[in-house]
DNA sequence: GCTTTAAAAAGTAAACT
DNA sequence: AGTTTACTTTCTAAAGC
């Protein structure tokens, strides 16, 4: 059994797709949007960053939106929510309830351990290590699917799970990868 | 009929015009890398391997050439940065680097072909600055000991190796500037620096004033 | 494939003082 | 030389080129 009594995981971002099932007028939407950038050349949606829920939001004319920078998904639901109160104020009418889908989260963590990823980079299959481009090694887990860097201090970055329970099955199908090929106990001397 | 011998002709002719400019592309590199001529041929071989297995799709055959060279290097043991090849290229790093990995997973190079050991990039290094076997045989005996010590997981090896013969340098009394062995490492002096502190402060070096 | 957004890890880089 | 800012890697959706 692998030992995750010493890993650690934090929430660093969530970011969500959301269906407001409403066209929206994007000339009249930035108007009220405070900080936003509306460039329709370079990007077809408006960019809106809100402080309170600290989170950045991509307006489409589809009333679908993108949500990034949240850390729980309570900021989204409460950003869209605001969004929506803003949009009420210009006259949009929303008939049913938002869809929000949670697309991608990514979180910093430790497994508690240092690791030499030459000896990883050799005899863990499916793994990336080109330190001379970026110092972690890239592992990517197939069920649930996400991929995991992993740096030598033992800190990762877990990104592309679609909830906390799949970063943390992410997680321990790495280490008992590590711990089938005998890359899990080094500490001292390798 | 006549029709399909056309399409197969010109197929055929775009394959080949495909081929020679990629080989000419080849030939540019290697030339101007100074590669040795089994490195050339290796390359090409990867690259027709590459042609034939269909990975050029979605490709430009510019940044699969650039991958093959980088890729030959690695298996044969030449130390060249991908920003040597970059630099030469019309392609930038980024798209060279994808290349690489693509053809590296479908070709079957493992990262244990594809290792080049720190030590590896000594001679290249030590050749441009004129260094003496002496001094090589020092930082490889830092290189190692700075390994075991578990110093080097994540460090750019150019970097590491840079640092290393700086110190050699230094302690054999055959000093090389950090701004000379940055400028043949491709790395910056700051990385030097770095390195060459954390190597005599973790390894308890006595760098003679 | 690209464009834009957010976030962390650790290394390297570049621009200033 | 030291500091600050910024870029490398991973992910994901959106509409359109």
């Amino acid at each position: 059994m692998v030992d995750m009594s010493n890993v650690k995981l934090r929430i660093e971002n969530i970011v969500a797709s959301v269906d407001l099932f409403t066209q929206l007028n994007l000339e009249k939407v930035i108007e009220i949007c405070p900080n936003s950038k509306y460039n329709p050349e370079e990007f077809p949606g408006i960019i809106c960053r809100f402080d309170e829920p600290k989170v950045a939001l991509l307006i489409f004319s589809s009333g679908k939106l993108v949500v990034t920078g949240a850390k729980s998904v309570e900021d989204i639901e409460r950003a869209v929510n605001k969004l929506i109160q803003m949009l009420k104020r210009i006259g949009a009418k929303f008939q049913r309830a938002p869809q929000i889908d949670i697309q991608n989260m990514v979180f910093s963590g430790d497994i508690g351990m240092e690791f030499n990823l030459d000896a990883i980079a050799l005899s863990l299959p499916n793994c990336e290590y080109e330190p001379e481009q970026f110092p972690g090694v890239i592992y990517r887990v197939k069920e649930p699917r996400a991929v995991i860097l992993l740096f030598s201090s033992g800190k990762i970055v877990c990104s592309g799970a679609k909830s906390e329970h799949d970063a943390w099955e992410a997680v321990r199908k790495l280490l008992r990868e590590l711990e089938k090929y005998g890359l899990i106990e080094e500490e001292d001397e390798w | 009929r006549l029709r399909k011998w056309q399409s197969r002709l010109r197929v055929s002719d775009a394959a080949e015009r495909n081929l020679a400019f990629a080989l000419s592309e080849l030939d540019r590199i290697a030339s101007q890398l100074k590669l040795p001529r089994h490195v050339e041929e290796e390359a090409a071989r990867l690259y027709r391997e590459a042609v034939r297995k269909g990975l050029i799709r979605g490709r430009s055959i510019e940044s699969v050439i650039a991958a093959c060279v980088y890729a030959a290097c690695r298996l044969l043991k030449v130390p060249r940065t991908l920003d040597e090849i970059a630099d030469i290229s019309r392609v930038d790093k980024k798209e060279i680097g994808r290349s690489f990995r693509f053809i590296a997973r479908n070709l079957n190079l493992t990262p244990k072909k594809l290792f080049v050991k720190p030590t590896d990039y000594v001679n290249k290094f030590a050749d441009e600055l004129g260094l003496s076997e002496r001094i090589r045989r020092r930082a490889i005996a830092i290189l190692e000991e700075a390994y075991d010590r578990g110093l080097t997981s994540g460090k750019s090896p150019a970097g590491l190796v840079a640092a290393a013969l700086y110190i050699a340098g230094l302690l054999e009394d055959e000093k090389r500037t950090q701004r000379e062995v940055a400028e043949v490492a491709r790395v910056t002096e700051v990385t030097v620096r770095n390195r060459y502190k954390e190597l005599v402060e973790k390894l308890n070096l006595k760098i003679p004033v």
